[in-house]
DNA sequence: TAGATTGTTAATCGATTAACAATC
DNA sequence: TAGATTGTTAATCGATTAACAATC
């Protein structure tokens, strides 16, 4: 399978989150225009993501919704589980780490790690925090692929050199800070502020 | 001045914040390819965003950093200030108050809201917690216009629902449901399952 | 001047949408 | 069949990049 556009992966991650919505309310086909309308896109976007990932229905009545979801997470989860760490428990990291757990099968948070001696050795739910002195034995030891990054800004720069020793494959950078990290780490930003400052510029500019 | 591109909006706020990270180090002078670097982006994307806001320099010697802001700043700023509300102030509500206290100088957070009466009346910084019954009320009197929608998936309808009576602009939305308001409030979505399961698929796919 | 840099046009790339044939 | 829906091509739109003239 060729490599799908960024912006297809991102909305086939959004599809299936309806569809298991759809699974819980009994609706077992859904129509691309229906799908469409609860993400504010049209049919044809729909028809044409699902195109890429080369799934059909032989009726005109729907996909199933069961099917699709087996079809996209067949592309979109890793085979293997992939497990994910938190670099740094400050409150968004304790809020995003409470938010993840148990939330999705295949993307397992396994660890967190930050400075203060209080916090390590905490848990979360059943998520043990460690020293980020520790950071490349448990990332080897825990075969953790992903790090979230929610440390303070002014230790980001130091938080991800150590990231990078680990053999780290994917960064998702919650830090305002701008990262430079090698080819073949994955980085994508997350970025509150800069969302927030699209939202006034619109706010301000629509009539 | 005709609307930016979305990209550009983007990429503009991101590079005041970088500016304002130059000044403090004592840097009055940037060239684009700098700029570009600490971005992860061309020199050419970063002269195309500054040609569309109609700034150059005289000389070749780089931007003048102070200036450039200022001008970034006359695009994407409001005027006046503008009034912010966190709804829901679970962990990441939480998260995000602490977070942007003090930090924008024209977007103030203001209020925040939630319905555990535990919660109504506290305070994050300066910023009081009133009850989501008073949502209508607050909005009004506080002349709020964007909403940072933090509430749990269960509640996200009801509570976009009273937002929208409220005639808020805008809406930055943390919850993973998908939200259909009219098309006069702008609706900016943040989505971090999306984001994880992003990085996740192109680890699986980068070799 | 020569080299570096900026500003801008034209070309390319990628994503969305219009149009429509095929199918139930 | 007629109407609704899917699947797909071609056209369009928008964003990025290549190329290069202009300027210090």
């Amino acid at each position: 399978m060729k490599k799908l556009p960024e912006k297809t992966v991102e909305r086939l991650s959004e599809y299936r989150r309806t569809l298991y919505q759809c699974l819980d309310e009994g609706k077992t086909k859904i129509y691309s225009h229906e799908l469409a309308d609860l993400h504010n896109i049209t049919a044809v976007q729909v028809r044409r993501d699902i195109m890429f990932i080369g799934y059909s229905t032989r009726q005109r009545k729907g996909y199933d919704v069961e099917e699709l979801i087996n079809v996209i997470s067949k592309i979109i989860d890793t085979r293997e589980e992939m497990n994910v760490a938190v670099i740094g428990l400050g409150n968004l990291g304790k809020a995003i780490s409470t938010y993840f757990i148990g939330k999705r099968a295949k993307l397992n948070l396994v660890a967190t790690f930050d400075l203060d001696p209080k916090k390590i050795g905490s848990k979360t739910g059943e998520v043990e925090c460690y020293s980020i002195d520790r950071l490349r034995e448990i990332v080897v030891s825990k075969n953790i692929s992903i790090a979230i990054l929610t440390v303070p800004t002014y230790s980001a720069k130091d938080a991800v050199k150590a990231l990078v020793q680990t053999g780290i494959k994917g960064i998702l950078n919650f830090t305002t800070v701008n990262l430079n990290v090698p080819k073949d780490i994955y980085l994508e930003e997350y970025d509150m502020i800069t969302s927030l400052e699209k939202v006034a510029y619109f706010v301000k500019h629509i009539k």
